[in-house]
DNA sequence: AAGCATTTGTACGTATGTATT
DNA sequence: AAATACATACGTACAAATGCT
């Protein structure tokens, strides 16, 4: 005893070694987007494997969410910006297969939507305040329209909301997790049969959060959503998993 | 006008097909954790296309977590069970390319964990309350001994209030969150001066919450809570930050 | 505006090391 | 212990697509 302490060596695949370096690359900052990777056939030579390895790798970085590529184009392929696309996937992944459940999901909303209520209601500026006040006004002015742009200006002032709270997980999660949430249940929502009272409720919902927000009390402020949201979401979830999103209800 | 509306074809690779086809038998339950997926070469059959094709498309499911070849195994690519590796890589790749700050990171750990423990002080069971007792425990005797060791301890009982939260979401978001945030600071707490100190404040702020969840009070707890991570990780924030960060305390 | 050179997408054959029976 | 089936990797070839001249 007392000699080396060898580690075992796993065998890596020459693709991982090329996805390695190129992320290396790229999360390094060496490589920015918009910028373009040499071509497939130049890339051989540099890492001095077959085109098939390469090839391998590129979908690798592909399906990471980190580059792309066309046919036929002679600039090679294309290094994107960092989009939540790859967390998106693997989130709705998560709810299909481990059948996450619709209440989970509105409790995880009813938890980021809250906090981000709470930290934009100290740390917003008056212009994000404005916005959402004119999201508020699209949503009245859609009742009488039609049912899209309800929906359209409810997420666009949850969206403000998010940036306000100064956190860009805050805000992706939020934009994951809400897509996720409204797929799940969109035909529902289409033909539900007290539609208009639910959105005039909603509307005063909302008003009174802004209002708590505009007197600068976060926390009454947040409390206000929670509840906003459960009672706009609790008839799509059944009685029995009710008692956990009541939990967050003070 | 008044025609149908034809939606833009992209050419879809034939590899992805291959991807979608194969996606599509696991999430929809007709091909379970475990189970193998035929060769290579008879894959190559059944989708009627070519070695690379069916390897590129295999890298893809791999990068997403879903399956695991290896080099040699006469029984095809495994089926996984799902697992928040996905999840967790494309949130680092995010903190690492986004510029995801400390301060935000340790922000939406301060929002997931409060929320885990207002759910948790509800919704636990009798077992798992003893459990976070025997974890704060176990901090207790790791000042003395080791510093590892009130690490796992700590690490343990947020586990145990995430799982108790019921909310699955939580739980993974809370698991990948708290080991970034743990790596970036990983270096910087092992020698911080007043480390012992520190551990104490922590042990006595965990007593704090657990004596509020034994009185049934989740707000109480869940400040608490919030209050006790804050104190633990302001030291390793800058201070322009820190008012983001008290925004969350009330 | 059309054609050309280049690149990607796909296919096929082959060699080699490895795990299972 | 040998045989078998497999994954990994390499090389070549051709069609389709793209950007440039």
């Amino acid at each position: 005893m007392g000699g080396p302490r060898f580690e075992p060596v796993r065998a890596v695949r020459a693709y991982e070694r090329v996805v390695e370096q190129v992320e290396e690359a790229i999360e390094s900052g060496s490589l920015s987007p918009g910028e373009r990777l040499p071509s497939e056939r130049e890339l051989m030579v540099q890492f001095s494997v077959s085109r098939s390895t390469v090839r391998e790798a590129l979908r690798v970085l592909q399906a990471r969410g980190l580059v792309r590529s066309r046919p036929g184009d002679p600039n090679g392929a294309e290094v994107l910006p960092f989009s939540p696309a790859t967390l998106h996937k693997s989130m709705t992944t998560l709810a299909r297969v481990e059948e996450l459940s619709l209440a989970e999901l509105v409790q995880f909303r009813m938890v980021l939507d809250s906090s981000a209520i709470l930290l934009a209601a100290r740390l917003r500026t008056d212009a994000q305040f404005a916005e959402m006040e004119s999201a508020v006004a699209r949503m009245r002015a859609a009742v009488e329209t039609g049912q899209d742009s309800f929906g359209e200006a409810d997420v666009a002032f949850h969206d403000v909301v998010a940036r306000a709270s100064g956190n860009k997980l805050i805000q992706i999660c939020t934009d994951v997790v809400r897509s996720i949430v409204l797929k799940l249940i969109s035909e529902k929502i289409a033909d539900a049969p007290d539609r208009e009272a639910l959105m005039r409720q909603s509307i005063r919902h909302h008003e009174e959060v802004l209002a708590a927000m505009r007197a600068g009390d976060g926390p009454l402020a947040a409390r206000l959503s929670r509840k906003a949201m459960y009672d706009y979401y609790a008839g799509y979830i059944p009685a029995a998993e009710h008692p956990t999103l009541t939990a967050l209800l003070d």
